[in-house]
DNA sequence: TAAATAGTGTCTATCAGACAATATCGT
DNA sequence: ACGATATTGTCTGATAGACACTATTTA
């Protein structure tokens, strides 16, 4: 049994996105057995002939199982052991992107086809192999890397109003949808206005019910 | 040929420890190829059989190679790819550990029979593999959690004075010996007065050639 | 004009860095 | 007493949170 001497290596990827004030994950109903008919981050097995690192295998499975390429992805921590899997000894390579909300295909927002977006802080019932547990390690980094960084640029689209920017930070920090968590908008502000990753758009404003507001877009060589 | 179907899976360690005012890693010479007399890191491949998880791995790596047992060993970072080894597509999970100076037995404080510290910004002409890439994600991780959290007390042996706590602090801040970060005295008095990890040994005096200083030990209960 | 949201200004408690002052030992 | 280090105290500039105020649009 090759099992017993080489684990079986995969990438797993969370895959986040805000929408309607909240914060999703995406999942993938699993066809094949093991644990097959349960929800699952979509993944991939470790193919040595195609995949030049693990990254190149966290974006194929993205690509083969939901058509999409995000722009961030960046691994996270890896869950590795005899009893994670019923197949025997394995390794998942856990990695996080974020999906600004007008990038997400057609294919994925109708939400059909065995997938779906799942809310972060309560993705569902029972998930395939430790997916819950793999889950709830990406929403914590997640929570903190917005409290430190810039992050949450990536969620959004090509151009927003500080307002927006704002909302989706609640989101992130907020424990779940029950317990929201209000930033201070003159903060906010402040915070943002010395930050070199956003410029306004001059002359460019979003329009409502109310006053327009001040559209903003990503800085030009803006990564991470 | 197997190694086009899985990966080489295996656990690396830098291991950190303070002395001198240096802060080192440890480091092994390979015996056997590939790479054969270069200086790396210390690890081990995975024994399905054997390793009920990564950490496991890792924690055989340092006995087996070194005969140490670490009271503190974090997962950090997975490097994998097609090129890192000539052996053929490899993973590599790698931990870092620290190690209280008065832990260090005497076996590897001898510094003979192929294991050596070296200077953790300056680790040597040329590692084997990636572990020169390696050890400097270790040392950027470190630098990062020591200006957060209370990680350098598990660098401290059972008693210590604020005064050499701080001493590990600036050596893990410095970028490297030439350039070394000094911080405030009071500062530093004041962060770690108001901490719950560390108390003080009542009665307990390091005794020098000047006025005596207050002995702490780290927490009851104290983890991570 | 009213409603609603955008955007700005101000006050304050907190905190880190800088630095001075005092305390207590060995010699 | 002196040198050396420990320990404490004070001042100040920066900052985040709270909150009030003004501005500008649509209806």
């Amino acid at each position: 049994m090759v099992r017993q001497l080489y684990p079986l290596v995969s990438a797993d990827v969370a895959l986040f996105s805000v929408a309607d004030d909240r914060l999703q994950v995406l999942l993938v109903r699993r066809e094949h057995a093991p644990e097959a008919g349960l929800w699952a981050l979509p993944g991939a097995l470790l193919q040595p002939l195609g995949d030049a690192d693990l990254e190149a295998t966290a974006r194929r499975a993205l690509r083969e199982k939901i058509s999409v390429e995000v722009p961030y992805l960046a691994q996270l921590r890896t869950f590795a052991g005899a009893s994670r899997d019923p197949r025997g000894w394995s390794l998942s390579v856990l990695h996080f992107a974020l999906l600004p909300r007008d990038q997400v295909p057609a294919v994925v927002r109708s939400s059909v086809d065995g997938v779906r977006w799942a809310d972060a802080d309560a993705p569902g019932r029972r998930l395939a192999f430790d997916h819950a547990q793999q889950i709830q390690s990406a929403r914590t980094a997640l929570r903190q890397r917005v409290q430190d960084h810039d992050l949450p640029l990536h969620l959004m689209p090509e151009r927003f109003t500080l307002t927006q920017l704002q909302r989706v930070c609640e989101v992130i920090l907020s424990p779940g949808p029950e317990q929201p968590v209000r930033l201070d908008k003159g903060a906010f502000r402040r915070r943002f206005a010395k930050s070199p990753d956003i410029v306004e758009v001059p002359g460019a404003f979003e329009h409502g019910a109310q006053r327009p507001a001040q559209l903003f877009r990503v800085a030009t060589g803006f990564q991470f």
